[in-house]
DNA sequence: ACAAATATATAACATTGTTATATATATGCA
DNA sequence: TGCATATATATAACAATGTTATATATTTGT
């Protein structure tokens, strides 16, 4: 398992990502993806989910549709244009900062 | 400049990891080592550095030498034992993480 | 003399995640 | 048929950690 202090600050960018990816998903979609392209090593609780979801909404990232499989209750969410361009943004910043990081990491010369 | 919501969790790593290469240093010398390391995308706060350090003394990773340089109080930290053992073992994680999250993130194929 | 750099530290506040809890339907198996 | 498990969304109490503001004091460069 990967520390979850680590993890903070990195919800909104793999949610972003997801949906980048896969057009619409649902929220425990997305956890089990997650989970299956960390293998097992990253797992979304749904009290940081939802909430990331409906800020991600208010903010005009994502759009929702609500959709009835059977008898429940399905809310998939979709990236507007906004959302599109906020998630490469998100990457880009995910990767500077692994890049910057890794140097100021790098195993010590002496 | 590196998003500070992804530093968040780093700040400990950083820290040992500092302490690991360079024996002893103070306060103001690690954010300005950070500074310099990072090229000045990692600029740490003093609200942030002080409490951790201090976290970590209480915690048995660092000891601390205080010394007068003229009339100046400075204050010196060093790894224990467990703060070296420690500075690996985050180290560790963070690489793991790093590799995690890149897969997870890694361009779409279609 | 004055500004900027050096140097440590705490408090109020904001953000973001975890854990616990609530609610409800669908599926697999004995 | 009944029960456990999986599917599915959501909120609230709490914890951790960082930012911003503030306080204090010495040293160096101009």
């Amino acid at each position: 398992m990967i520390s979850n202090d680590l993890l903070k600050g990195t919800l909104r960018t793999i949610v972003l990502k997801l949906l980048a990816d896969n057009g619409r998903m649902y929220g425990y979609e997305i956890t089990k993806k997650v989970e299956e392209l960390s293998t097992g090593k990253i797992r979304l609780t749904f009290g940081a989910l939802y909430p990331v979801l409906h800020k991600l909404e208010a903010d005009g990232h994502i759009t929702t549709e609500t959709e009835y499989i059977g008898r429940r209750v399905r809310k998939y969410y979709s990236l507007t244009e906004v959302g599109r361009s906020g998630a490469q943004q998100k990457l880009d910043e995910f990767f500077d900062f692994v890049n910057t990081l890794t140097y100021v990491l790098k195993p010590s010369p002496a």
